[in-house]
DNA sequence: GTGGTCTAGACCACC
DNA sequence: GTGGTCTAGACCACA
């Protein structure tokens, strides 16, 4: 976790978590590590984990079972996608597009960075 | 200014700055409105369009004379170009490729609501 | 601190600090006080304290971790002396030159001065 | 004149006018450039060229004959030794042996930087 | 008129 | 508890 991002900590832990459940990484409908093991591996405060979870869980993402663990609903890909989508295209993509016109960026030059960055950050697919 | 936003507001007025100097609304190499000034267009508390002017001059975009104001260097609107094109493809851009691809927008798409984009935003532009 | 003084308050505060990591007051890759307390021992306003280490933020010898406070990098002596000794040499020292010079002040006169000074303000030194 | 000092542009001048003084480029117990010409010179408003005067007279380092100009005075040079050989004992070289002390740098090395300074600057001098 | 600094006090998100 | 931002208002030195 990267501590002085403008991004809270909770949601970069968040995104991670939906990042591993949309790369199959964790399997859909099973538990998802507890809040002190994962707690322990990005070394922060369980609190902290808790609070993504709590994220997660109003977002419909995963459900908790007292006493057993966090899941990942079956769904869960599926709602990640139509809830990060939708605030991706409305409020990340102009500002991005703004940037991409004024740093006079071509999309040629944007599709070429693109398929290097794919190739290199996941190699294992077709 | 949107007081509502996740970014600070003295953030949004350096960018706002940024984006003059790049769209030539404001001539390089002269001054650029006073504190008082700029702090009554946009509406804000002079000092904060202060923290805006003093974190431009501290990355070299403007600089200031005793008694006078602040001027944009001659220099200004590579300045920007540099600093921010360096920050984008090495910070903003890997995550933004990271969202495309998994949430499986493809640059078709993309490439399509830039065109869009671009003619609603600067209709004036060839 | 010293109000009447020409350097700002907030520069003072961070000349202190850079001067207490030097000395090893303060352990280095350590915490250092919060803003908060830091102002009570100086008995200036909150904020003052703020634009000190936001200022040694920026030249690197201070970072911060969210909601937790500001820590002294392990390389935060190395950095204020870089810091400091190339502004010094190239800035500093040759105004410090001419003044010897039109004062017409002997180097002889100089290290009799510096040895007492030491010897005064650092009585503990070997 | 250097704009973005700390030091203001007035006194900037007073030090330039008392180099010129130390120096005998402008021939003591004579008339001293008229403010225009000094303000035209040094390519800042009369204001604060007069200002500069302004601060010297009060120091008696210089006079004004009314319609005529500016003067040195006699003892000027001595004037001016006395004025800044007190302040600069009691109020910079303290501050400037600390940052001596505290960077670590040796009266050995000060002495070779002196050395270097002075055949650089006064080549002239025996 | 310009910027520069400081205060007091508020509110916020975050850990 | 931590820092981060903003406001309102004051005072100052400077050009």
């Amino acid at each position: 976790m990267n501590f002085n991002d403008q991004q809270a900590i909770y949601l970069q832990i968040a995104d991670y978590i939906c990042e591993q459940l949309l790369l199959d990484q964790w399997p859909a409908s099973e538990r998802i590590p507890s809040v002190r093991d994962l707690a322990a591996v990005v070394e922060v405060n369980p609190n902290t984990v808790m609070r993504a979870y709590d994220f997660l869980q109003q977002k419909q993402v995963i459900y908790n079972k007292r006493g057993i663990g966090f899941f990942a609903g079956e769904e869960a890909k599926q709602q990640i996608i139509a809830y990060r989508k939708e605030r991706f295209l409305a409020e990340e993509l102009p500002a991005f597009f703004k940037t991409l016109y004024l740093l006079d960026i071509s999309m040629e030059e944007l599709q070429q960075r693109y398929n290097t960055f794919v190739s290199d950050t996941y190699p294992d697919q077709p």
